[in-house]
Parts: C-alpha cells; structure tokens; sequence
DNA sequence: CACTTCTGTAACGATGCTTAACGCAACGGT
DNA sequence: ACCGTTGCGTTAAGCATCGTTACAGAAGTG
C-alpha cells in the first residue's frame, strides 16, 4: 500500500495479464463464459494464485464487464475525435464504423455488455459498471447534441412523435440535465438500435455467409441510411 | 417404436416437459445456461432419467435451439399471413412486431439462436437446426420477394450498391434459384438489421429505463422507418 | 403371465471454487 | 551486507456438483 512502485506495476500487470488470458480463453471457446482453474493453467499458475488478485470469479467478471464498457468508450471516442467536430455526419460515419469493428474483434467482450448476462452473475447495483455504462452509451446522444447545437440536425424522417416518447424525453431531461427534444430522442434510439443489429448479427456469426467485402459494404449503406433517416447530415467525405 | 400409442403420447408429452422446464429455469435465472440434475430435480425426477429421453445434454440443447427457430418461424408467418397479401407494408409491420414480440417474451430462445453460441456445444453441421434456421428467416426475405412480384417495391435509399454486395446477391441466387436484385438484397439485410436491433437491445433489458407505452411507440417508428428507408410501401392502416 | 418401458439407487470420474498453511523471493532500512 | 517485513505462489485439502454409466426394481401393456 505504500509507495512500493516496483511491486505496484508488477501487481498491476498480473492483473492485466489475468483479464487478457480470460477474454483469450473466452474467444477461443467462443463463450462468454471462463473457468478460474483454466485462467490459471493457461499463465501456468495455480488456481488459489488468482485469489491474491481478485477475491472472487464474480470479481474479475466484474472487472472484464468494466473494462469492456470503457474499452468500447475509448475506441468510440477516439474515432470521433478523428474527425472535425463541424462534420457530424462523418463523426457518425467513424463512430459508427468503430462500433461496428469493436464488435466484430471483440464478440466476447460485445456479449458481455450488450448480450444477455452471464451465469451466475449478478451486476452490483450502483457500481462501476454501470457508470461505464452511462459513459460509453452517451457518446452517441452527444453527437445529437452537438449537431442540434450547430443546427446541422435535420428533422428525422418521422410521422408523429408519440407522446409516450415525449414524456421519456423530458425525464431524460431531467435526469441529464441536458435539454432534448423528443424527435432527436428518438431518433438517436433509432439510430443505435439500427447500427446494433448490424454489429450484434454480423459479430454472433450470423452474415458470415456473406464475404468480407459485401459485408464492408452493407455495413457503409447500413449506416449510412441510418444518419440518413435520423436526420444527420451527410459526411463530408466518404 | 411399434405401435404403442398411449406410451408414445405420454413420451412426447414427458419430452416437453423436459424442454419446457429447461426454458423456465433459463428464463429464471435469465441465462442461456442450464443443468441436467437442476431439471430432474424441478420436474421431481432424477438426473439419470432424462437419458431415456436425450441421449445427451447437447441433444437436448439442440432440440431447444431447433424448437427456437421454429417458434420463431411460426410465430412470425402467423403474423404474416394475418394480413391482406398485397399489403405488403401491413404485412412486414405485422412480422416485425412478431419478431419483436417474441423476443420481448423469450429472451432465452432469442438469445439461443440468435446470441453468442451456448458453452460447450457445437452445433451439429447440416443438422436439423441450420434447416430449420434458413425456414425462419427466408420469411422476411420471401416478403421482399413478394413486394418485388408485385411491383410495390419502391426504390430503396440507397445511393449505390456496391459491386461485392452485387456479386453477394448473385450468389444467393444462385443457391436459391430465387432472382434476386442487389437493391433488394441489401434493402433486406438493412431492414433486418435495423428491426433485430431493437429487439436485441430490448430483450436483453437494455430499454429498461424506457417505459413500456414509449418503447411500444418507439418500436413503431422505428419499424415504419425501416420499411419506408428499405423501398416497401406504407401499411393500409395503422 | 411375459415383455417392454421407465425410474430410482449407487457409484465413478472429473472438475469446479475456495480456504488454509507453508516456503520463497524481493524489498526497504540499517 | 544483513534482517525483518511484505507479498506472491505453491501444495494440500474441503466441499460441492456435474455428467454419465451400470444395475435392479417398479409400472404399465398386451
């Protein structure tokens, strides 16, 4: 606990080391499940070592489901910091494609935040997790914001807007603080549901019928029609 | 196997009790995991007896992935078939609020076939489950097929399609001996994407702070804009 | 009654998570 | 250069459970 650096980054790179062989091992089964004896056969330790590191297999699972959220946030961030802050449409087109190439590189850690929860787990409430998860999520309503706040924020391609989701706006106004009128609300949700499906079928397995470069392809078009149809405007550059 | 009907009725009525209760405690626990002894023990039997019924515990998850797929199926043709043929809009509206609905309701089958692959089981190649999952989802093309025939297949919003997404469809014709245009093609995965999107995100709980009347509401905006953005035209009626 | 089908008991082998007690090595100060 | 302290890793063991097989008895069928 007192300045001993030495022994503080050696800690700290075990620990890397155990999360890194955890989401190995995940990837290699291809589950988002792991077994503690396995982790440690695979650094060629023993079982009751890891216990110096995490108190509990609950613990790590805890860890990995952080650092997915924040890993997912730093790569979504950095992509959209990559392109000028005035091209709203191209930082959704670099959020967007980062989204969708985390997903596919990482299914393991995808399925951790964004599938259905692993056995026997159970999120503590109120923890670190979920303000990842606040964090990373809000990236894409942000860049609403900003193009609401440049003005570039054209009206979706919407009928009406439903007042249940206007009432859902308003709370969400409350609870941010940030003013959001029901349309972009709306069409943020459409827009994130839209790039989900693509990153969750193509990263599950689901278009691996269809060849690398279609799916580039499809992937551009997806998105594409999805800043579209939420009302961003088009990239400056393709 | 010789005729014996009351032994038969009451075998097959004991299988789906087995399956049934597989799905119940997965839906309980809320993961897609289960096991043999937890299922004799809730159906007040004991583990060795369920191998009078599944040679395996990858027998039984196959027999739950298949039946996955085909509830799914059916419960989305049903949808369809409730609707007037040549309202095609009306009819893709229907599927996907089926699509939505059933994933809404069984997050574990949902999950099964459509998630990250189950622990330990490797799908049997060319088995029944691949069949039956190439049945449920040609519904959703087969409608794109029957709005083209129709000639109410408008032109989807895309700006170009891509040579590789060209050749992709042309293979797909190929093995289905269906024509199928690349607009088409990739109108069809787009819209795909875009309705399993939502239903993902939702199934697996990550709406939860919508409430429900906003989600049904944003469910159907976002699936009228699916439809709108993928060329087929507006439902008849609400 | 003969025969089939089912179900329970017992047991095997393996594996899992976790705790406790012991040895080793590195570190920091003297 | 020496020594106590600290932390790490190992061995050993406890405890629980799982999937699966072998065998014997019960129940239903014709």
């Amino acid at each position: 606990m007192q300045a001993t650096p030495r022994r503080e980054k050696a800690r700290a790179a075990t620990i890397d080391e155990i999360k890194l062989t955890a989401l190995r091992l995940m990837r290699e089964q291809g589950t988002v499940d792991f077994r503690f004896a396995d982790i440690a056969r695979a650094m060629e330790m023993t079982p009751p070592a890891l216990y110096r590191y995490f108190a509990d297999r609950d613990e790590l699972l805890s860890a990995l489901i952080a650092d997915a959220y924040n890993d997912l946030g730093e790569v979504v961030a950095q992509a959209r910091d990559a392109v000028a802050t005035d091209d709203v449409g191209g930082r959704f087109m670099a959020v967007s494609r980062a989204y969708r190439q985390w997903a596919r590189k990482e299914p393991q850690q995808f399925a951790l935040i964004l599938g259905l929860p692993v056995a026997g787990y159970h999120a503590p409430v109120d923890g670190p997790t979920t303000e990842a998860a606040k964090r990373a999520m809000s990236q894409l309503s942000s860049l609403f914001m900003e193009a609401h706040t440049l003005g570039v924020l054209g009206p979706p391609r919407l009928r009406d807007v439903h007042p249940a989701i206007a009432a859902c706006a308003e709370q969400k106004h409350q609870q941010t603080g940030v003013p959001v009128s029901a349309e972009t609300f709306q069409a943020m949700l459409h827009a994130w549901s839209t790039l989900h499906g693509f990153a969750a079928l193509e990263a599950f397995g689901h278009f691996d019928w269809i060849d690398e470069a279609g799916r580039d392809a499809l992937f551009d078009g997806h998105a594409r029609l999805a800043a579209e149809t939420a009302g961003l405007p088009a990239p400056r550059e393709s």
